[in-house]
Order: C-alpha cells, then structure tokens, then sequence
DNA sequence: CACCTTT
DNA sequence: AAAGGTGAGCTTTGA
DNA sequence: TCAAAG
C-alpha cells in the first residue's frame, strides 16, 4: 500500500505524500491546502512565472523550521519540469521555471511554499522586463510609512516620467511598486535609472526616505531597495503564499487600494486569496515600456 | 522533501 | 537500519 | 578584500 495521494493537472501528474502533514502550526494548514491553494489561483500566478527562472523557498519541516533556499532543480524532479541552465560566477545554476499548473502544484508538493521570480526570461536573463521598487519598514516604521512612500515612487514614476506602474503588498511588512519594462536594457542600467530615481526621491525627502545599504544607516525611515534589480535576482511572485503565521499572500493591488483604508501588507490569506483573485487588479498591464525616455525626463525633472 | 553519507 | 547532512557560499555595495 | 544585505 502506497501512502499519499495522486495530483493531476493537465497531462501530468505526481504522488503527495504525506498530504495531511501541518506546515502552518497556528493554522493548522497542511501540505494539502498548499497544494489546492495554488491549484486555485493557478490561472493568475502561472502567467506571472511563465519563462522565469526560480529560486524555491521550501519549508519541508513547516515555517516554524529554518526553510531551504534551492535553486538547482534536484536529480529527482521528474522531467516534465521545465528547467534552464543560466551562467553564474564559477559555473552555472540549472533553474526551475514554471509554465503550467501542474509544475506549479509539484513545487508546492516539495514544499516550496514561496517561488521568488526572476525578473527577466530565462531566454534573456540579462534584461530584465520589469523594474521592482521594494519598499520596506526600517527602524520601527510602519505600513502608513510605506504606503506613502508608495505614493511618493508612484507620483514620480507616472506624473514626472511617464511610465506605467502596477502595485502588489508582498504579504509580510511592505509593498512593491513595479513597472513593465520593454527588455531592451541590462540590469546594469536598469539599475542605475532605479537608484537614480530612488535618490532623487530621497534628496527631496530626507527624513522619510532612504536607500543606505546598511541598516544601521537608514535610522526611522522608509528604505526604497533598488538592488533586487540585478542578474540572478529575485522577487517574491504574485499570488506567492509567505512562510508566516497566517500564510499571507502576495497580492495585487488596484491602483485605488493605495489610497484605501483598509490595505493591510497581511490582508490576504490562504483563506481568503483565492476569492480576491477572481479580480485581476494586473489583468490591464501595460506593455513593457524603453528606459530611455524615462532617463532623459529623470535627468531634467528638479530635486 | 528526497537523496546521500555516515555510523 | 537509522541518524544526520544537504539544498545560494547568489550578487552588489561600500567601508 | 570582505562583511553586510536581501
Ligand atoms: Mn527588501
Ligand atoms: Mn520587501
């Protein structure tokens, strides 16, 4: 008799095993809710990891136990897995990526609560087509702070530069401004226009705003990360459930939730995601816009 | 989680 | 047979 | 060159 049970999702499918084994101790969630909450909102989050690398957070022994951090896909996947091997420093990484239900349901079965995303193709690793402003607390600040320095990117990005915005909470403390990028520029630039941007923002707000490195620099102030901006990189993907008390999720924001009063970074739950995602705040993404007209508006726009 | 090594 | 280890030692920044 | 950071 062997344990388990069987997952199908188009032509594929796997063994779960242990189905019933509890990752989320103050819920109560098991490995089985994991699995059904992404077969839920697989029509939205599919189309978020389709083409990009991976790196898995798994939490194997539940949240409460130190997760992995994994980006090779093991000898073990079976080979409808999609993987592609990418260049890093002294060799390379041979990474999942993700274009159907049924891989997404096998990495949440190996418990890989949390894909992070690339933020170029696996075709184009090098170029990425989004831009993530990462917006975080820092010192004691709060999700008020965020939210406005939220508003704050958003103003600059869309008023003064002209490029379209799209916003998600991440599900644990802050909030992620991104903007569709036309995958023409290197990290390396894209980078640079976002720093650029971030420390503009600072110079006008310099006691609310930061972009320190170190955190013992940032002191109470809002911390705008550019650096996830880079090769190899990632960011917590859309729909992604977070290894917290609650099993929070990473969601998508209408444009008007920002200036809402009941954003909460946490709002949205294993529970309750899937009802929320029958909306689709990012279903009207623009297309990936060039850098360079953003740049040159950048360097004439006044601290 | 699943494989591998060590005891 | 059972217990224990492993999976990123990435990539950028600036002191 | 290396510790810190996400
Ligand atoms: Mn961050
Ligand atoms: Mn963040």
């Amino acid at each position: 008799m062997t344990g388990g049970t069987e997952i199908r999702a188009g032509s594929h499918g796997f063994r779960l095993n242990r189905p019933e084994k509890v990752l989320f101790p103050d819920d109560g969630f098991t490995k089985r809710d994991v699995v059904e909450y992404y077969r839920a909102v697989a029509p939205r989050i599919v189309p978020q990891l389709r083409g990009r690398p991976l790196m898995m957070l798994r939490h194997p022994d539940g949240i409460e136990r130190p997760g992995v951090v994994q980006k090779n896909v093991p000898d073990h996947f079976p080979d409808w897995i999609r993987r592609e091997r990418l260049p890093k420093e002294g060799g390379s990484v041979l990474h999942p990526v993700c274009d159907d239900t049924a891989t997404l349901l096998y990495l949440a079965g190996q418990a890989c609560l949390t894909p992070h995303r690339w933020l170029a193709r696996a075709d184009h690793p090098d170029h990425p087509d989004r831009l993530v402003f990462d917006l975080d607390p820092s010192g004691g600040t709060g999700f008020a702070d965020v939210r406005w320095a939220a508003r704050r990117v958003c103003a600059l990005l869309e008023e003064e530069l002209r490029l379209p915005v799209a916003l998600m909470t991440t599900g644990s403390s802050g909030l992620h401004v991104v903007v569709p990028l036309d995958g023409r520029t290197p990290f390396d630039e894209v980078r640079g226009f976002a720093g650029d941007a971030a420390r503009l923002l600072v110079a006008r707000h310099p006691e609310r705003l930061t972009v320190e490195p170190r955190k013992a620099d940032r002191g109470r102030r809002t911390y705008l990360d550019v650096q996830r901006n880079a090769y190899a990189q990632t960011a917590v993907t859309p729909y992604a459930l977070r290894a917290l008390p609650g099993a929070p999720v990473a969601m998508p924001l209408w444009r008007g939730e920002l200036d809402g009063p009941d954003l909460d970074p946490r709002g949205w739950t294993l529970t309750s995601a899937p009802d929320r995602a029958r909306e689709d705040p990012w279903a009207g993404m623009p297309r990936g816009r060039a850098l360079g007209p953003a740049r040159r508006r950048l360097a004439t726009v006044e601290e």
